[in-house]
DNA sequence: GCAGAAAGTGGACACCATGTCCGGATGTCG
DNA sequence: CGACATCCGGACATGGTGTCCACTTTCTGC
């Protein structure tokens, strides 16, 4: 009952919009420019509020036309999600394949407990880039969110918790970009008090042994 | 130490941003437009898309210029705020002198779940409303936000959990409108199945006898 | 009642971002 | 080196924003 393995057929993300396909080779100018455009957007994300970044603005910063974004992204949430591709999927190895307890073998609540500490971390880091990224419902259609979650259903099906499918995503709140901001920023929790709370809860939450003590105590039945 | 019991002095709604206030009265068209514009605000964000509301299309709606809207609330989110105002200030007079286990009188653990319950109750009731009052960072701004917070931080310090301060908002997380709003809509669960989910996780933060893991049994409290 | 003052109203304006189109420039391949 | 495909970016139409100001409505004091 311990030992939390993730599923082998996670949705994990695709390549980056653009996709640069197996069909006709990516032009040079094509691709100088597409390394402008996401130097450009990094750096106005990093400055000023990522909410309210426009397509006008990183064209300006790239000193491209603005026709020429639109011909790869849709808009500016997008040109984030590509910014951050990279690191996300380097997290999901991590859990899939890495060392525990962050990657297989170790207890639930250890294994979710790592989770919220290297979330933290990601965000922490490019906190500016998820902001940019998660514009509120698009949040649960990023194929991040997909894989985030089958990892955490796993864990909490795995500690025997009632109801995963309908807990996990309460679970995943709090690393909505806009909460880590408010506790972060306005608040001024440094990032290891903050992943301590989320670890306090995993633990709490995830209670592998919940019948094992000698206290009886009744499994909270839901009302 | 079981007795949750919510400050006195906490944060508590203040009046509509109209402000009636005592010094001019306000003029009878002025109170008619003002009702037109309230009215018309509700139809607007009940069909479609709360969160791209436009102060154009309520004007329009509501059948008066922009410029009287804009007198008022300088958007829409301010709109929708002022509609949830009576209703949130109704819930806050429970939480503060209603019933136990919304009330005071009970364990913290209840006194959570019975907060989730009343939250999913308010969000499945006016969810376009509160999707387009909270946009983004403007949750944590709200009044209400305060409120909330304060409440549960008082649960958490109760129950004697380490770091209230900074747990507090990552289980008032899972209750951001965009959370219910996919587990409701994009994933189909029916309000019950989502509080009765939340209510295990309070009753499980929340373990009054956190220290004593031998006997302490949370209190079976009927609902 | 009535006139004057104050408050309220809404059409108009300038600004900015969006998303698309097309003439021209730029690579790539034969 | 020339032809062709691809790519670029200025220009345009659209729609929302926030403000200004001339006009209308209401209230108050005489």
């Amino acid at each position: 009952m311990a030992t939390a393995r993730t599923p082998a057929e996670l949705p994990v993300l695709g390549d980056t919009p653009a996709g640069r396909g197996p069909l006709p080779r990516e032009r040079a100018d094509a691709a100088r420019n597409r390394a402008r455009v996401l130097a450009a957007a990094e750096r106005v994300f990093a400055r000023g509020d990522a909410r309210q970044v426009t397509m006008d603005e990183i064209a300006r910063e790239a000193g491209v036309g603005r026709a020429t974004l639109y011909r790869r992204y849709p808009d500016p949430a997008s040109i984030a999600t590509a910014l951050l591709d990279e690191h996300e999927r380097r997290l999901q190895d991590r859990v899939l394949r890495g060392p525990a307890p962050l990657g297989p073998g170790a207890a639930p609540g250890e294994r979710l407990a790592a989770f919220y500490a290297a979330m933290v971390e990601l965000l922490e880091r490019h906190l500016h880039l998820v902001l940019g990224a998660e514009t509120g419902r698009a949040r649960f259609a990023a194929g991040a969110y997909g894989f985030w979650r089958a990892h955490v259903r796993a864990l909490l099906a795995d500690a025997g918790t009632a109801d995963p499918e309908v807990l996990v995503d309460s679970l995943l709140a709090p690393l909505a970009p806009e909460v880590y901001r408010h506790q972060r920023h306005d608040l001024g929790f440094p990032p290891e008090r903050i992943a301590a709370g989320l670890g306090g809860l995993a633990r709490r939450v995830l209670v592998s042994g919940v019948s094992g003590f000698s206290g009886e105590c009744p499994p909270p039945t839901s009302a």
